[in-house]
DNA sequence: GTGAAAGCGCTAACAG
DNA sequence: CTGTTAGCGCTTTCAC
């Protein structure tokens, strides 16, 4: 048994529990707990001496003991898993962060961003994520045939994903929200086919994702017979791609007339690249981009786009992880967000 | 008492234990405990079958329950308060992050990134961080007065700053690894003086950030008599605002014959403003950057910049980070690292 | 309102 | 090598 002044020095050393603050306070524990959450059915004059007690002590709660008593832990996190080198440098990256953490504070969640590139990465973070360490997820997960994916649907853990993930059969196990980018890829090459002349080519997005694939196909779709093998040129979403995409369409058709560019930050460079050669947008060549994201409102002429509601997204993904997360939804959610055409110089 | 059927009925809901797999295994608790963590001082017979129940029960532990246990969770946050809305567009960003997580996890480390923008992101942040979540954190916190830090200080989280924490004086209670900015920039403006004619301007970061404020020092002390306070702008990191700021030098020195711009990115729109001017690289205005970041290669000219050693910084903090979480260090690390002037043709 | 007590699921001595 | 047994610090009934 401590001495009282055994007991006094290990308090200054080791932190300090609910039980010091109780002994301290003159209460029992459950008395303590019931003021840290809230207060409730604990009389006013108890609830400050127990709040001084807990000043003097410097007293904050032990997360992994609440957690273990309660079975949750107040986090979410945002998964993402990027297999290019291009992690976190997407623009919207930013943006569904700041949304995310916004939104999920006053509902009481912390938002942690993982991310994974490779195979291993990605079971050690399965691992994480299937272990009990965050209540819910919201991934972002470009890539089909996703490991995490699985593993996640299997582990039951809440899920919500950001664009609808193809390639496998669970997909509607679990809650998604997504844009249909191939109706809106049509909508945009057909608006590009009435406005120029000459051939019409793209600049598409990595084929292994659903966005890259989509538009193509919407692109293919709009295009019908005239549709072309050798003017579509794959990129990687990053302007240098969009540069050289441009380039090597111009070697293919010097007479190229209209360019669907599977996103804004490829327009950019596809439209550095049109300069470069000399050809005006949108008197040679007329350019339309994708997501109308803010590239595409410092190329010069201002790019004529496809909007994605990614903010919309955003907030709809927190609101069907909540739901998830409060009981009040069991079954998955599907959502799909409309777009539109924002016409601006470009074509 | 519940029947055996009443138990297996309720092991097809809640989630297996290592109770579970110990009596589905003919084994004790402890047992699985040793199987799961490593095996060591196991007969190989137990093991696999203790592996088998696992699988069989698809068991996964309760990090929770382990971090109650064990004291440790696993997990180390790297935590950015970034108040400006450029958050996560730092490409700088995505390389500590890869670097972090892929040197953290052979030592059993989770990377969490958090984020927080206001002052009450702020607190919810200190409160998550402070409260047993993580084992470490590793700060980038590029203004002064950081609220946070303070708090994480007096909370006794192992730490780790990136670059120097200024503005108070508890800053070596943590450790921090930083270069030298003032030196660096008076390196890099005694160049730009020596190559160029017409009086030398600086475009510069936030005056609330360290960086900012020591690269404007360093620029400052090389110029000495000749620093002129009119050839100096603000910018704020981003690419545009190097633009502004070079359109208002040009404005206020149309004679103007040497830029020492405190950042790559802030370069990239200088040097597109200098060229809208039909102001010539180096030939007429010669430009000096900072950082040697991925910006520097793609203007034309290639950019004269100060070589930032981002990823010894990373690697540097991570093994620091270690040392503390390990016990191996018991007193705060202070490291300096050394930058260079990269020249290339821009200066 | 408040105290007492039973866990939450796991780790880590400590025997044997 | 393996089983037993204390806890880790908190929440949450259940009485009073």
């Amino acid at each position: 048994m401590a001495t009282p002044v055994e007991e006094t020095a290990a308090l200054a050393r080791r932190r300090p529990t609910l039980e010091d603050v109780a002994k301290l306070a003159g209460v029992s524990r459950g008395t303590v707990s019931r003021v840290i959450n809230g207060g409730l059915n604990v009389r006013p004059s108890v609830i400050s001496s127990v709040n001084a007690a807990i000043g003097e002590l410097h007293y904050s709660v032990n997360q992994t003991a609440r957690n273990l008593a309660s079975g949750r832990t107040g986090s979410v996190a945002f998964v993402i898993s990027e297999r290019q080198d291009h992690l976190f440098e997407d623009p919207n990256f930013g943006l569904f962060v700041r949304i995310f953490s916004r939104e999920l504070r006053p509902l009481g969640f912390h938002l942690l961003v993982t991310a994974a590139q490779e195979r291993e990465e990605e079971v050690f973070l399965g691992d994480y994520l299937s272990s009990g360490h965050v209540d819910g997820a919201i991934l972002a997960l470009p890539h089909e045939d996703e490991y995490l994916l699985g593993r996640l649907i299997e582990s039951r853990l809440p899920l919500v994903v950001l664009g609808a993930p193809i390639g496998r059969d669970d997909a509607d196990r679990c809650s998604w929200i997504a844009i249909n980018d191939e109706e809106a890829a049509e909508t945009a090459t057909r608006y590009l086919l009435a406005r120029c002349h000459g051939p019409v080519a793209t600049i598409t997005g990595p084929v292994d994702t659903s966005s890259g694939r989509f538009r193509l196909a919407g692109f293919r779709r709009a295009l019908g017979p005239l549709f072309r093998e050798d003017l579509v040129v794959n990129g990687d979403w990053s302007s240098t791609s969009g540069q050289e995409g441009v380039e090597e369409l111009l070697r293919r058709a010097p007479d190229l007339g209209g360019l669907f560019v599977a996103s804004d930050l490829m327009a950019l460079g596809a439209m550095r690249g049109l300069r470069a050669a000399q050809r005006g947008v949108p008197r040679d060549v007329a350019v339309v981009g994708f997501d109308d994201s803010s590239a595409s409102l410092i190329t010069d002429p201002p790019l004529t786009t496809v909007r994605n509601p990614f903010a919309e997204t955003a907030l709809e993904a927190v609101r069907i992880l909540d739901d998830l997360l409060s009981g009040r939804a069991t079954e998955p959610s599907h959502v799909i967000l409309p777009t539109e055409l924002v016409v601006r110089d470009s074509a």
